[in-house]
DNA sequence: TTACATGCAAACCCTTTGCAATCGT
DNA sequence: ACGATTGCAAAGGGTTTGCATGTAA
């Protein structure tokens, strides 16, 4: 990844800018969780991101993390998934283009993708129920027909 | 609702044959949550549903409801939803037919929808992405534009 | 200096689990 | 009678909260 540095670097400004103009502290903390979640391949839940945080020798704590990625989300540095019942996934944002889910039903691989369609949808729908659509979720479930899958 | 007895008849014709194919037990509190899931013309989730029948002086516990629930998910009596952090909605199934939903961010009231274009983007992407997929997950948030959501 | 942020542990909420008592079959 | 089901309360897992301590401004 040769440019990320200059993501990391790019997202630290405005998460500069964030904290200044609302008058939140910047804390070496915070600062860290932008390093460490923009450092992630895949999404992460906060107990995971923990646990790489701490044996990266970093001392912050749970509380400060779950603080920090709401922070992050607010200004857009960071997007939370909810794909099940379980525990929240976090990714960065920063070179982020919307694009949706499919989870496999069993080795629980996450793809991405991406459909023109869905905007097309949800104008429809929104003027159709009288609503100014912000945002969706939308995740597919299914089996892997491919050998990478761990289900066979 | 006039006929609306007649499906919850039906519902327990085929909770009874679901039962017994399976060896499970009929159980007054088993067909008590057919009764009181169909009763209801929203969503529900399961605490409600317990205090609802509480309420009706049911004898039932939330394990059983818990319980019963996931046995009427399992035969496609129920449906249940995940729409955000919180608690799991369910409702009846049995003349259900699959559809989405919109939720407002404000008053949090759901809205159901239905678009045929789902179903081309499903296959369309179960194809690229070499899944079968079985189930999807889809939910507009976003701010109504009409007097009856309290957020004005 | 003085709030705001942190870290810890306790509290919370929804859901699951363990187990003795109950009840279908 | 046997074993599944119930009800209760305790445990679980993720997230939030309260408060003393630390620290940016």
């Amino acid at each position: 990844m040769p440019q990320r540095k200059n993501i990391i670097e790019q997202a630290k400004e405005i998460f500069g800018a964030f904290l200044l103009k609302n008058g939140y502290r910047k804390t070496a903390e915070r600062y860290s969780v932008i390093d460490e979640l923009y450092a992630q391949d895949e999404h992460i839940d906060v107990d995971n991101l923990y646990l790489w945080m701490k044996n990266k020798e970093y001392s912050i704590s749970r509380a400060t993390i779950y603080n920090t990625l709401d922070l992050l989300v607010e200004c857009g540095l960071a997007v939370k998934h909810q794909f099940n019942d379980r525990s929240a996934l976090y990714e960065q944002a920063l070179t982020y283009r919307h694009h949706d889910h499919l989870v496999c039903n069993i080795c629980h691989k996450i793809k991405e993708f991406s459909d023109p369609r869905m905007e097309e949808i949800k104008n429809m729908i929104g003027t159709e129920l009288k609503s100014q659509i912000t945002s969706h979720s939308l995740v597919f479930y299914g089996d892997c027909t491919i050998d990478s899958c761990e289900n066979k």
